[in-house]
DNA sequence: GCCGTTTTCGGCCCGACTGTTTTCAGTCG
């Protein structure tokens, strides 16, 4: 089984934890865990790459000896130097360094000194009170490692953003009321985009005397106070979501907010570059010397390093410092650009409501058109429509837009992409509809080469208009299905038809990297909400964020096209 | 382990909070 950028970068990672534990010199394992989150993020395919014979050291942080380990994994599925390390220390090691509060130091002690090597040998190590008797533990830490132990293995994995987004509203608006606070707004992944969020990252400017901090940790829906100072606070809330708040200055607000929102490799650039121009940023400012150049805004903190604002989905150290830096940053599609949604569903399949509450709903937005999409027969668990019934929906929607004013219901169908890559509806039918999307919804687990091959036989219809949610991952759930997605893309570009990104929280899907890597091919990209209610246009907001940490522009995107536009562009998929 | 309009060697981002250290190490973001 070929071994692609995921597992890769997983081997690279266990090497950091090892060699970390290990003691050994901090910028070597940093090179690892630079090269891990470098390759984690690349929209290309590592093997593709090889094949290629592309030279990897072109990647920045791959040097002669990370190029040679990667060929190695990617040919052998073995990295021999990861193995010679888990003969020295049990590999069960880094799964201690996930407890947050662990780290290197004391992983390594409670090994060497307890033989603890798992969670478990962790836990009764601190019940039987050995651990405050180690050099530099004591009774404290000891209650602490039992602590952070309970909160580790109850702890909720990542949430989905559209799940932190209410509790961070709520927060906030908690913090607006508390006097002296002038504001108060949300920072970290959440505001980058992420498709998931591990913690809420707050930032407050108030004044010196503000009771904020107090108000914050003393908040009812916090569960545990994990650290708190004059500045900072890490709390946990019952919903065991982690938020930390930090309080500063006005005058920092623009530092303390670009601080917080990240990426941290992305603040790891910035500050080089701040070196190189003899600058020193903190979370305080930009300073020359003593003297503060920049910090009451982030427009001013860039300017400051000789770069325009960078949107924050973009701030993943992924090319978009040197593309600020030659002007050449991207102006992300907006959600107020769009001016239709292409995917959605109807209370005649698995929807809740009528044609004609979904239209007003999307006029109301201010649409030009809406794409009825519901399933086909193959999703009977869906009520998929048959042939008789699609039909008695297009003369429906035909009657209904000699109603509408400035509005077109499209005809279309999600229709299912069986397991030989044939559509489950006669072409006739297909033919007569505005838009066909391919989905899969079966057989999930083909080998790669099946899979790849079935998706595009379907994209080789005469009908099909766009792919949906092409990876099918469920974030949480469900992994992707194993394909040659860059292979995919390229067919999309060659055959002229489109791709989607679903806006669904669960799904968003293509993600943000592969949607970069299909604007990077030519091929268009439809931000849908796959909605099953009026209500689930709201989705769009999640699926626009998605879209634009893959860096795409208004231009990149299907439905910002007016309907004449779109009718030319989906005519020219027709063969 | 990577990298180079000053470098092929000697650098590599910066500060807050906690606990046990009597002056700072460990961890985190």
């Amino acid at each position: 089984m070929p071994k692609h950028n995921a597992e890769v970068a997983a081997v690279f990672s266990k090497i950091a934890d090892l060699l970390e534990i290990e003691n050994a010199n901090p910028f070597r394992v940093r090179a690892y865990r630079n090269a891990a989150r470098l390759i984690q993020g690349l929209s290309r395919d590592l093997g593709e790459m090889v094949e290629r014979g592309e030279d990897l050291r072109d990647l920045p942080g791959i040097g002669e000896d990370l190029s040679k380990k990667i060929v190695e994994i990617l040919e052998t599925g073995h990295c021999r130097f990861l193995e010679q390390l888990e003969k020295q220390e049990p590999p069960a090691l880094t799964e201690l360094l996930q407890v947050p509060g662990l780290g290197p130091k004391r992983v390594k002690a409670l090994w060497q000194a307890l033989q603890v090597e798992s969670l478990e040998d962790l836990a009764a190590a601190a019940r039987a009170g050995r651990i405050r008797m180690l050099p530099g533990f004591g009774e404290k830490t000891e209650l602490h490692i039992l602590e952070l132990l309970t909160a580790h293995l109850s702890r909720i994995p990542r949430v989905s953003i559209a799940q932190a987004a209410p509790v961070a509203e709520d927060l906030l608006r908690l913090l607006r009321s508390v006097p002296g606070v002038q504001e108060a707004v949300v920072a970290g992944s959440f505001r980058r985009g992420q498709e998931t969020v591990g913690d809420l990252d707050l930032v407050v400017t108030a004044r010196l005397d503000s009771p904020v901090m107090e108000r914050f940790v003393h908040h009812e829906d916090v569960a545990e106070i994990f650290a708190q100072g004059p500045t900072r606070a890490t709390v946990v809330l019952r919903s065991h979501l982690q938020v930390d708040l930090r309080v500063v200055a006005a005058e920092s607000f623009g530092a303390a907010l670009h601080y917080f929102t990240g990426s941290k490799s992305h603040n790891i650039a910035i500050r080089r570059r701040a070196q190189g121009l003899g600058l020193k940023v903190n979370e305080y400012g930009i300073f020359r010397g003593k003297e503060r150049v920049a910090g009451e805004t982030e427009t001013a903190v860039y300017a400051a390093v000789g770069l325009p604002y960078i949107e924050p989905e973009l701030r993943e150290n992924r090319g978009e410092i040197e593309a600020a830096a030659l002007g050449k940053l991207p102006h992300l599609v907006q959600e107020e650009d769009l001016r239709g949604d292409l995917h959605c569903h109807s209370a005649a399949s698995d929807g809740h409501d009528r044609l004609e509450d979904l239209a007003a709903a999307a006029q109301a937005r201010g649409w030009e058109y809406l794409a009825i999409t519901d399933h086909s027969r193959a999703l009977r668990v869906a009520n998929g429509l048959d042939p008789l019934r699609l039909r008695r929906q297009m003369d429906e929607i035909d009657l209904l837009n000699g109603k509408l004013r400035g509005f077109t219901l499209l005809k279309g169908c999600e229709v299912d992409i069986l397991e030989d890559g044939s559509l489950d509806l006669p072409d006739a039918l297909l033919r007569d509809l505005d838009i066909v999307i391919g989905a899969v919804h079966s057989h999930f687990d083909l080998p790669r080469a099946r899979q790849t091959a079935r998706i595009l036989k379907a994209m080789d219809h005469s009908a099909f208009t766009f792919l949906a949610h092409p990876s099918g991952r469920l974030i949480g759930s469900r992994p992707a299905m194993d394909l040659d997605l860059p292979r995919i893309i390229r067919h999309a570009r060659e055959r002229g038809v489109f791709l989607e990104v679903n806006a669904q929280p669960q799904r968003l899907d293509l993600p943000d990297i592969q949607a970069q890597a299909a604007k990077e091919e030519g091929v268009l990209l439809a931000v849908n909400s796959d909605a099953h209610s009026r209500f689930d246009f709201d989705h769009l907001r999640w699926g626009v964020l998605q879209a634009r940490r893959g860096w795409l522009e208004k231009k990149d995107v299907l439905n910002t096209r007016s309907l004449p536009e779109l009718r030319t562009l989906l005519a020219q998929t027709r063969r």
